[in-house]
DNA sequence: CCAGTTCTCAACCGCTTGGTTGATAACGTA
DNA sequence: TACGTTATCAACCAAGCGGTTGAGAACTGG
């Protein structure tokens, strides 16, 4: 078993299981209704929520025999939190590296030693 | 090959790529000195990038040989946006939900026809 | 109890993946 | 020019994935 980001990464990289989880923001279904839709197997799309069980997307209900899927919305969170951290790193570089050619603009002629990254 | 947002999310589900990403937010680098860290062999790596770049996460420098790796920030906007929508898609279930419940709490006596989903 | 429905498990298949090694292309430099 | 460095390409391998079919488990209802 890989670690959660990993799960829930590769747990979306499939358009069947977005396409299941877009549907179950309508509301809990069983298995044959999930299945419904879809040229598949039912037994395909067992799979498919056991995929995204297993990275926490989903949960369900008490028996697990003819019981309903859930969505659990939450851990969209561990996701969003990653991509978030990285893109404003990613953001504050650019920043960083605007004040840094700016500083060179304004003192062209200071030959100050050029920091080396962030030092 | 796949739709973007597949290539996306299946490029975020290795943990070395993910890695790699988190190491370009410090700024470009070559692939060599991406390999460096790792015990995989630059090959390993190259594919990775390879990966990376085809998914739209990275771009590389003018002349492909030699030149530096860099993080293209702008395509994790794809993945916050599908994501936050069905994550306001179930919270807004929620609600709703709440709201039902409240209604029947309210007027447990009318017997108003109970609506079916959004409809 | 028996029958039907719903779902999962198991085995299998073709394709993709992450890794390897080896060869080779492209560049910088002594 | 010849050499070393850097990166990619190619072939291969084991493992995993998405799909199938077939069997069976678990619950529902006559």
């Amino acid at each position: 078993m890989s670690d959660p980001l990993s799960q829930l990464f590769a747990a979306l990289a499939d358009p069947t299981r977005r396409d299941l989880v877009a549907r179950l923001t309508d509301g809990d279904a069983t298995v044959g209704q999930l299945a419904a839709p879809y040229r598949v197997s039912v037994q395909a799309i067992s799979k498919h929520v056991k995929v995204l069980e297993q990275a926490g997307l989903v949960s369900r209900g008490a028996q697990g025999h003819r019981s309903s899927v859930h969505l659990e919305a939450e851990v969209f969170d561990l996701m969003t939190k990653w991509i978030e951290r990285y893109r404003q790193r990613a953001e504050a570089r650019y920043k960083r590296l605007d004040a840094v050619l700016a500083e060179m603009n304004d003192e062209e002629a200071g030959h100050r030693p050029a920091r080396e990254e962030t030092a």
